[in-house]
DNA sequence: CATCTCACG
DNA sequence: ACGTACGTGAGATGC
């Protein structure tokens, strides 16, 4: 429906009320399988659609549907419409859960006109910016395999990981190269890290990647994206995208745009205001934690977002019995990713890896986590105790997140079991947001301002100058206050602000 | 089209 | 004994 409002707003025609059944099946059945209608029709009508490639074919050739013969386009425009009543008719009787329903209706139906409205905006792009980081990591790249090649003795691909394993571990003779299922040996980060300490060229390569991912993929491959109407980016947000509840985003994927590093980051200062505007992020603090503290009702934590603690370092007080003035980076580092850890479902492995310390060390922290915060192993047993007798897991919202796997035996169980600890936690972040940009419409409605993208736990707003801090105000407020009334959290929700010229300034 | 790699929360 | 942190999208390579 989202696809079909867009094409109707560019002729001034909204639809009220609507139905979806792409969001019908997702809020019955997420986890479960995917929701495209071509699917649905095989799954429900037994019924192959024609596929739009026999319309428009594909890759270079690929033409637009106003180009296509009548006829044929009769034949699947009808099919289409057809198809669709049909399988509302089939999912509309299989919503007789309240919850369900309360989801599709609260938590789904109510965001096709919101995600419309921000796709059609979109963000504006300054394609100067861009192509000069462009030309410059070019120019930055071709150094380095300057010296790649020197240390190498020879001229390779870079960009081929198969070659440069191939170089690394057979042409220069270093140890420790290891092959993975297909036979090619492993050269992603982790790998080439450690091989940085002793060798010169894996620390250049490591170097080279840096720059060709931000080049290929942000300063060339958004410039593209730019539509020649609008001078702006207009993402698709895919609602049924992650089985959680988040969106995914796609042509361009505006969520993963980088900012970890000082390098990255830059790709931001691109994303900029109209003049006369600004751009202001509102992101939520912490907010996995805190949603897993109120689930897993764990009094300290509890307490430490109510009195506005540094949760990090409060977790690595209590774990490693170092009073708060004493605390270090190192230790506060450690239990920040041993929190982490947990809302990922945690096991000794993950941790080991990710803290690079041995495993048994890791299993001795998590341990601890547990000793202290007993109501967190309870949490998770209870979890998966929940899932392998129902097959699903919910959000606090009610949101399903069907667990198949979860009675799987072998690598899959484990897989199936974080994922459906990870989920509940994940999955009732993602309907909080979803919560706050429903709302939002009307609570900015008369604003001179504009919601336009989504990251996850956090939304981007363009406004005029005069009205930034209004804007603020209200928006912080309804995200601060979107689990109510539904949810009365043992913890607040913190929303932290900022504002710019461009999206790295708005951080 | 599968695989590897890497960007984000 | 085995293989593992959760959720995504996209570009380049190579079959």
């Amino acid at each position: 429906m989202k696809y079909d409002a867009k094409v109707l707003a560019n002729y001034d025609v909204s639809i009220a009320p609507i139905d979806d059944t792409m969001l019908m099946s997702y809020a019955l059945f997420s986890g479960l399988h995917n929701h495209g209608m071509d699917g649905l029709s095989e799954r429900y009508l037994g019924h192959t659609p024609i596929p739009i490639k026999d319309l428009l074919g594909s890759g270079k050739s690929m033409i637009t549907f106003d180009r296509v013969p009548i006829d044929e386009a009769v034949k699947y425009a009808a099919e289409d419409a057809d198809i669709t009543l049909r399988l509302w008719m089939t999912l509309k009787p299989k919503m007789p859960s309240a919850r369900v329903t309360t989801v599709y209706e609260t938590l789904e139906r109510p965001l096709v006109p919101v995600l419309s409205q921000m796709e059609r905006h979109g963000i504006r792009v300054d394609r100067e910016t861009l192509s000069r980081m462009s030309n410059s990591f070019a120019q930055k790249m071709a150094g380095l395999e300057a010296e790649i090649y020197e240390l190498a003795g020879e001229s390779f691909n870079v960009g081929s990981p198969k070659q440069l394993g191939e170089i690394l571990f057979e042409k220069m003779g270093i140890e420790g190269g290891k092959k993975g299922k297909t036979g090619a040996y492993a050269t992603g980060a982790d790998v080439l890290e450690d091989l940085a300490t002793e060798h010169e060229l894996p620390a250049r390569v490591l170097d080279w990647r840096q720059l060709s991912k931000l080049k290929s993929t942000y300063t060339d491959a958004l410039q593209e994206h730019i539509d020649p109407d609008t001078g702006r980016v207009h993402t698709s947000y895919v609602q049924t995208g992650a089985s959680t509840g988040r969106f995914a985003s796609t042509d361009p994927n505006l969520q993963n745009i980088p900012i970890r590093t000082e390098e990255g980051s830059k790709i931001r200062e691109a994303l900029v205001e109209d003049p006369g505007k600004t751009l202001i992020a509102l992101d939520y603090s912490q907010i996995e934690l805190r949603i897993l503290a109120h689930m897993a009702d764990i009094p300290a934590l509890k307490q430490a977002f109510s009195d506005g603690l540094d949760i990090h370092a409060m977790t690595a007080s209590e774990m490693f019995d170092v009073p708060l003035d004493e605390m270090t980076p190192e230790i506060r580092r450690r239990a920040k990713a041993i929190n982490f850890g947990v809302i990922y479902g945690i096991s000794g492995f993950g941790l080991a890896r990710n803290l690079r310390i041995p495993r048994g060390e890791a299993q001795a922290f998590i341990d601890r986590y547990f000793e202290r915060f007993p109501g967190i192993r309870t949490y998770m047993d209870d979890t998966i105790a929940f899932a392998k007798k129902h097959g699903h897991v919910a959000t606090l919202f009610g949101r399903k997140i069907h667990t198949p796997e979860i009675a799987a035996k072998g690598p899959r169980a484990g897989f199936a079991r974080r994922a459906a600890i990870n989920a509940p936690i994940q999955g009732t972040a993602a309907d909080i947001i979803r919560r706050a940009m429903i709302r939002m419409p009307a609570a900015i409605a008369g604003m001179p301002c504009k919601m336009l993208l989504q990251v996850h736990d956090e939304l981007l707003f363009e406004v005029e100058d005069k009205a930034v801090d209004d804007v603020i105000t209200v928006a912080r407020d309804i995200m601060e206050s979107a689990a109510k009334p539904t949810l009365a959290l043992d913890v607040p929700l913190v929303v932290d602000a900022g504002k710019g010229a461009n999206w790295a300034k708005a951080h």
